[in-house]
RNA sequence: GCCGGAGUGGUGAAACUGGCAGACGCGCUGGACUCAAAAUCCAGUGGGGCUUAAACCCCGUGCGGGUUCGAAUCCCGCCUCCGGCACCA
């Protein structure tokens, strides 16, 4: 056994667990079975070390699962289509198909050489016909079941990237990819019903304790339920006006009502001679961004309609304004507008002096008027609201509520946040929506023996503004499946969030050409045991592949209504990027430090330093090529899952790589010391007649198979778990060092403990350095190293001595000692009875093995007093 | 504004259920090996005080209070940072 040379070993065992099939699962199998998921990446054109991550944390797990014995699925796929392809295609003038399909090979021998295992047998690719014919096939389903449905619509809309978007890909109206301002415009578009869902999406969040917390707190603020009441107001014209508030309760302290400016109503009771003002106002408000529209602290603005209003409560008149304070989008477009109780219709109020009528008197008001709205809903009691005087607001809401309904004005209302899912594209690297246009039948969906509805491949796909395949004469004309007259096809493609919104049903029978997924299959290996992925996907990705798997079961088509029952979500990967004010980012030769100062080589100048996400875009990324050649994939590996608690994100630092390094040259170098002494069969050493130097050796090396052990049960703390092997690494090392020669037999069970604990983690050193201890099979094969409760024991503990709370002094005793033995040892010690010098013990408190603290006060007699 | 999460050495971070703060790394300092360097190995490394040295002592987990025999951990009030939602009626 030479040097580590990590490549001759990565390459070898790399080739062996590929040909030994560790990775291949038996479905038919699945007692012990255990859905190990990670989520299926878009094939960019190269990965780097932060992504990473999330593929090493999977194969950590998966690979401790198989050592523990459990039949496991480790799948792996493509979520292939989508906008960078179409774009980089553009771009390169390169085909979409053939861009995607060069990084699938790129990304797949990445993964390889990280020694991150799969099943391969199971891969799919989401843009391949043999997948998305499923997806238009789900389409089907959820357009049978009345879960989708066609409607014009204003849509988000990207003048750069020439598309909508849904409102996830919305971040502070600009655009998700490529951070344009968000425009409207109006499109007929499809949409999934999601919001029928919303309230179980809601609920079955409490079903899933194993979920980050964190992730089902933005679910819940992404659904956004709030409970009020919907009312409906007249106008002097009787047109209805229904609106939802939350505060019922202050119904009589409506002094104005609200229209959203796009809301079509305005058009009928705008007074006529006001009509200009309102075009004039809708048009100035087309140049207003939308980041601008929905910033709180804008001055607000609006119109007068000219209209009245009659409030249902006490038949009031009140004006109807039109104001973009109101969004469209929300609610009924329409508020009742009560400026005493909510800070935005105060501030429109005193803009537009319109009454503010006070009808929840905080405590102790005297009829004053008020300098902000009152809004709380603790404090106060109902005013200037007829029967309901004297109601405290804590109760007053369900109250009025009730009456309400009682009457007929109003009804107990719910409303969410949620919009329906938006699912049209008018981009062409997508799945096309099965649907065919007809002048006779309508819209007529494409029958399922039709599908798939194909992708043609020789397409003009640059941005237009209208989809690319409209353009393909080919593919738009066809034979309507009802009449077989003429017709068209719809030519927008679908959201790649369909895709990833069932991938994970796919994986079971990849190659089965006669249906999506077997239902069979999927009840017996889902839920996904455990999902690994990005804290990105916490609401688009992961609120859309729910609602798809209860929108299937509601259908029959599945037996459960959860996907993911654990969720892991690992933190980013960051590093110092360099930011050369007014000119962008630069790249880190172009740096050099000076006195602490980061200096711009060319001119001079100093750079901001900032830490950010590894990604391209800012020059910060390390290239794992470069890394796994020089230090190799196990040095990787182990100092990303060292790196910090892998849930949140970390900083990579290049030193630190090359102390991972060092650790696995002197596990090899340890190993090599002692491996001659190794005869194939492990014999647990018996701790009688052992030292006090063996003893300790043989109790850490329990204590860190429990430690480990733990980790990797819990929450996957991979870094104080290999802490723990260092440690017990660093125990192994100085006991060689001091017993000399000897029994090798207890350092040859310690270290071969080790090498099991490690193997999840760093792999290929460690199937190696099994084999040279003398492992016939795999390590993988041969079991997760157990711990005994008996030999973490020992006969004595240390107990650390405190006197009113501070340390005062250790003593060692027979562990399970009583109060009075321990109390003695304390008193004992010297260092305690300096301090005890003039003291009264009036109290031991004792935690059993660990701690004992004696309170004391001064003693009557006085300091020196007693002897 | 609302809802989460976090704040610990030069640095990444540990610390179970309230019980020795800083495990394990990185960096740094000193030493060994070397003609020298790298690599490797050994020792040290929160701040301060005292001492020839050791022993020993004080301070210390964002800030201010509190509960407790005992607080990084629990409670109250702040500050800062990060994330999500947001004129959402």
């Amino acid at each position: 056994m030479k040097d580590y040379d990590h490549k001759k070993i990565e390459e070898r065992w790399q080739n062996y667990w590929e040909e030994s099939g560790l990775f291949k699962v038996d479905l038919s199998r699945d007692e012990n079975k255990y859905y190990c998921l990670m989520m299926f990446p878009y094939p960019s054109a190269a990965l780097h070390v932060g992504h990473g991550r999330n593929y090493i944390i999977g194969d950590a797990v998966a690979r401790y699962k198989i050592m523990r014995g459990l039949n496991v699925l480790a799948p792996m796929g493509w979520d292939s289509f989508g906008l960078p392809a179409e774009n980089a295609a553009i771009r390169k003038n390169i085909h979409p198909e053939e861009y995607t399909r060069a990084n699938i090979a790129t990304m797949k021998r990445q993964l390889r050489q990280w020694g991150v295992g799969y099943d391969w047998d199971r891969e799919i690719s989401s843009c391949s016909p043999e997948y998305y014919r499923w997806t238009q096939w789900i389409f089907l389903v959820l357009y049978r079941a009345g879960l989708a449905y066609r409607k014009r619509a204003d849509a988000n809309w990207c003048p750069q990237c020439a598309t909508t978007l849904a409102n996830e890909q919305v971040l502070d109206s600009d655009c998700e990819r490529c951070r344009s301002t968000v425009e409207k415009k109006s499109l007929e578009q499809w949409f999934f019903r999601i919001t029928d869902y919303a309230q179980r999406l809601l609920d079955d969040l409490d079903t899933l304790d194993r979920w980050p917390e964190r992730v089902k707190t933005m679910q819940r603020n992404w659904i956004g339920r709030s409970e009020g009441a919907e009312v409906v107001f007249r106008t002097e014209g009787g047109d209805e006006i229904p609106i939802f508030t939350t505060r019922p309760d202050t119904l009589w302290g409506a002094t104005f009502m609200v229209l959203a400016p796009e809301h079509p109503l305005l058009d009928r009771i705008i007074a006529a001679d006001r009509r200009a003002e309102l075009a004039e106002y809708r048009s100035s408000l087309a140049s207003v961004s939308e980041v601008d529209r929905a910033a709180a602290d804008r001055e607000k603005t609006g119109i007068f309609t000219g209209a009245r209003a009659v409030n249902p409560v006490n038949g009031e008149k009140i004006p109807i304004y039109a104001a973009d304070y109101v969004m469209m989008s929300y609610g009924s477009g329409a508020i009742m507008a009560v400026p005493a109780h909510d800070q935005r219709d105060f501030d429109f109020a005193r803009k537009f002096g319109i009454p503010i009528r006070v009808v929840i008197a905080p405590p102790g008001w005297k009829g004053k008027e008020l300098e902000e709205a009152w809004e709380d809903i603790e404090e106060g009691t109902m005013t200037a609201s007829g029967d309901f005087d004297g109601t405290p607001v804590r109760e007053a809401k369900k109250v009025v509520t009730d009456w309400l309904e009682a009457g007929g004005l109003g009804r107990f209302a719910v409303n969410y946040r949620l919009r329906d899912w938006l699912i049209s594209r008018q981009r062409y690297w997508g799945a096309p929506i099965p649907i065919v246009y007809c002048s006779r039948c309508g819209t007529v969906p494409v029958p399922e023996e039709d599908l798939p509805v194909l992708l043609p491949r020789e397409v003009d796909f640059r941005p237009t503004g209208q989809s690319p395949l409209a353009l393909s004469e080919e593919f738009k004309h066809t034979a309507c499946p009802g009449c077989g007259g003429p017709a068209v096809r719809e030519t927008d493609t679908m959201d790649t969030f369909v895709d990833s919104s069932w991938y994970f049903l796919r994986y079971l029978t990849p190659d089965d050409s006669g249906k999506a997924f077997d239902r069979e299959l999927c009840d017996r290996w889902l839920p996904v045991d455990q999902y690994i992925g990005g804290i990105e996907h916490a609401t688009m990705h992961l609120i859309y592949a729910r609602f798809v798997v209860k929108a299937l079961r509601d259908q029959g088509l599945l037996g459960f209504d959860e996907p993911f029952r654990n969720l892991f979500t690992q933190g980013m990967i960051c590093r110092e990027a360099y930011y050369l004010p007014g000119k962008g980012y630069c790249p880190p030769e172009e740096v050099e430090i000076r006195d602490g100062k980061a200096v711009h080589l060319s001119t001079g100048r100093e750079v901001e330093t900032r830490m950010e996400k590894m990604s391209k875009s800012k020059l910060n990324v390390v290239s794992p090529d470069r890394l796994l050649e020089w230090l190799g994939a196990d040095t990787v590996r182990l100092y990303t899952l060292f790196i910090g608690p892998p849930e949140k994100d970390a900083e990579w630092n290049d030193q630190a790589v090359e102390g991972a390094s060092r650790f696995l040259k002197r596990l090899w170098k340890k190993t090599r010391e002692l491996a001659p002494a190794a005869e194939g069969e492990e014999v647990e050493p018996d701790p009688a007649g052992m030292n006090e130097a063996e003893k300790r050796l043989f109790r850490k090396t329990h204590q860190t198979i429990k430690k480990v052990t733990a980790d990797l049960e819990g929450d996957f703390h991979f870094n104080t778990a290999i802490a723990a092997a260092m440690e017990l690494m660093n125990e192994i090392h100085s006991f060689a060092g001091s017993a000399g020669e000897g029994k090798a037999s207890l350092p040859l069970f310690a270290l071969k403990s080790l090498v099991r604990l490690l193997a999840p983690f760093v792999p290929h050193i460690c199937e190696e350095l099994w084999r040279e201890l003398g492992g016939k099979e795999s390590v993988f094969q041969g079991g997760w190293p157990r711990f005994s409760a008996e030999a973490l024991r020992s006969e004595t503990v240390t107990m650390v001595v405190q006197i009113n709370g501070r340390l005062r002094g250790k003593v060692t005793v027979e562990r399970d000692s009583g109060e009075e033995e321990v109390r003695s040892a304390a008193l004992g010690d010297s260092s305690v009875q300096r301090w005890l010098d003039g003291l009264e013990v009036v109290k031991a408190v004792i935690v059993p093995n660990r701690l004992i603290n004696l309170v004391a006060r001064p003693d009557r007699k006085g300091p020196g007093t007693e002897s």
